[in-house]
DNA sequence: AAGCTTTCCGGAAACCTTTCCGGCGATCTT
DNA sequence: AAGATCGCCGGAAAGGTTTCCGGAAAGCTT
């Protein structure tokens, strides 16, 4: 057995006759080494455990690509839950997770308590947050500088005259917050005040619709909107056509994510581009690098989003 | 030690008050079950592999949530790998799931040859395929009635009063095949014969607008196309753009997938539902009933399509 | 009171792999 | 030629869990 072994990893103390026979040998008997044994001895698995709210929104589809092209490479295993917001959820994933001795967990945390995290300090094992964060806990993290996607979405519209500018944001998040920080802060710069009667918090995708065409109803008259996500962004165009309201000569509208549709939408969509992907890659090799560096502290990497104007605006 | 995985998995012959003790301590001690021991005795590892041809195709994305519904209730853990429609990719998932010791795995076939489906049967691992079959193989599969789906979307067209359908196909996988074969036995069922000039066949989605581009100056004037899949007619709708031509007053379209953008682009797009998230439920289903019950016989599922007639025509 | 049943507990094996270590024969050193 | 070195091999343990089985103690029967 143990000769065998060797053979099969390469490891030497072997002669090269057997190291043949024994490789011949595991041919004929189509060999596939365990990896649950292998995993029980070694203490390592090779295996990642993902947690996302939901593969079914594009954002985090991408995210995950990213994360599976950099594992991936490196002979680790994905396995892959939701959590469908539902902190419960969370945490049955994470224990399922450590009942399976996964090497570490890429988490995109649930907002409401930082019980799943805390959890994950406790038992010890490696994790990197993504996309979001718990405010207040010094933990590795990837995520986008939302704070530059509100400044750069609303100086745009602020840049193209517009100075009634509607924010249709998700209820709070740590994106959703510091979008809203950035949105702010722009409008200040430009000497604009934040009208509250603007800003509005939506807590579903499909709600977004709705809060516009209660916002116009009120009689309330932006000359641009900038909304929280391209998803969104679909019924806020919807409500405005609604209303007899052309994009963009009568609102401006700018959005966040760059979802592939947006390209094709009519008009076609300016929104700012959030590098989805690439949160993934960096956040499987800020993993990686804990895995096997040993490294003991934080990383926190917080990637640049862009503008890609397009015919809304 | 055997006290105690008794008191754990209540397996009876242990008293209550050891019983309470173990799972006391258990408690103090975080005690959390190691999977891979179990999974090394027991031989069931209560994991299924999935393996698409990418997440960041929403159809697939909806699949995989349909199946992580099943399999997530049921206790199962879902590992995900991406083949990118690449033969040796795809192989090289299932090796590594057979070395995790996967219960089972349910596979949308890549389609150049039955390589890795002779593997699983060889190998005796469970399996079920979804969203594509090998054809002329006896195995357990879900998929859509895609000869329906080619025939309700050219017939709501004839009904619509058109008769130079131009049908934009994917290259050749086993739906795309059956598509046309819906759309042309539609066409003869109304005595309209098929037009080869008007049959185009793309490789990339991304292909599509260049396409129709290329038809529409050759001097082809279809009164109405219907397109693989919605991530196509988007590019479709551009090159219809791009030469002037309104949809649907000049040309109707009709794709296939009803994927959540669709209904909120401009003109909202017709389309065929595809129930991918039940196509996934299914598939975990057949696999859950492969795996608890033994059963020999294979199952085929074919799930029906149905129009969703929307303002492209 | 002797024998039986019942209740509860713990020892041991098995699942598959890898690594440590000892051993054996052959070759080299002086 | 005796001792040291080297190449190669196989035994044994360990990793965490579950299941089978035997045993001890207590309660029951007649």
């Amino acid at each position: 057995m143990s000769t065998a072994s060797r053979a099969l990893n390469n490891r030497g103390d072997v002669s090269e006759s057997t190291r043949r026979r024994v490789l011949q040998a595991a041919r004929e008997l189509d060999y596939v080494p365990n990896s649950l044994a292998r995993g029980l001895l070694s203490g390592r698995t090779r295996t990642v455990g993902v947690i996302v709210t939901t593969i079914l929104n594009p954002f985090y589809a991408a995210v995950v690509a990213g994360i599976q092209d950099v594992l991936g490479a490196k002979g680790y295993n994905v396995v892959l839950y939701n959590s469908d917001e539902d902190q419960r959820k969370e945490l049955a994933a994470v224990e399922a997770l450590i009942a399976q001795r996964v090497d570490g967990i890429i988490l995109a945390p649930v907002q409401k308590t930082p019980e799943t995290v805390e959890l994950l300090v406790n038992r010890n094992v490696p994790f990197v947050l993504v996309g979001r964060t718990i405010l207040g806990l010094d933990t590795d993290y990837v995520v986008c500088d939302d704070i530059a996607a509100g400044q750069i979405a609303t100086e745009h519209l602020i840049r193209k005259g517009h100075r009634q500018i509607m924010l249709i944001n998700s209820s709070r998040n740590s994106s959703s917050e510091l979008r809203y920080q950035g949105y702010a802060a722009a409008l200040r710069a430009n000497g604009i005040e934040v009208d509250s009667r603007l800003v509005r918090s939506v807590v579903l995708h499909t709600d977004a619709e709705r809060a516009v065409l209660q916002a116009l109803d009120e009689g309330i008259r932006p000359t641009a909107i900038f909304c929280f996500c391209d998803a969104m962004a679909l019924g806020v165009m919807r409500a405005l056509r609604a209303r007899g309201l052309r994009v963009p000569d009568d609102v401006a509208l700018v959005a966040c994510d760059n979802l592939d549709f947006t390209e094709f939408l009519e008009p076609a969509l300016t929104t700012i581009d959030v590098p989805k992907h690439e949160m993934g890659v960096k956040a499987a090799e800020v993993l990686l690098s804990k895995l096997h560096k040993h490294k003991k502290r934080t990383t926190q990497v917080v990637l640049r989003p862009s503008l890609v104007a397009r015919a809304s605006t």
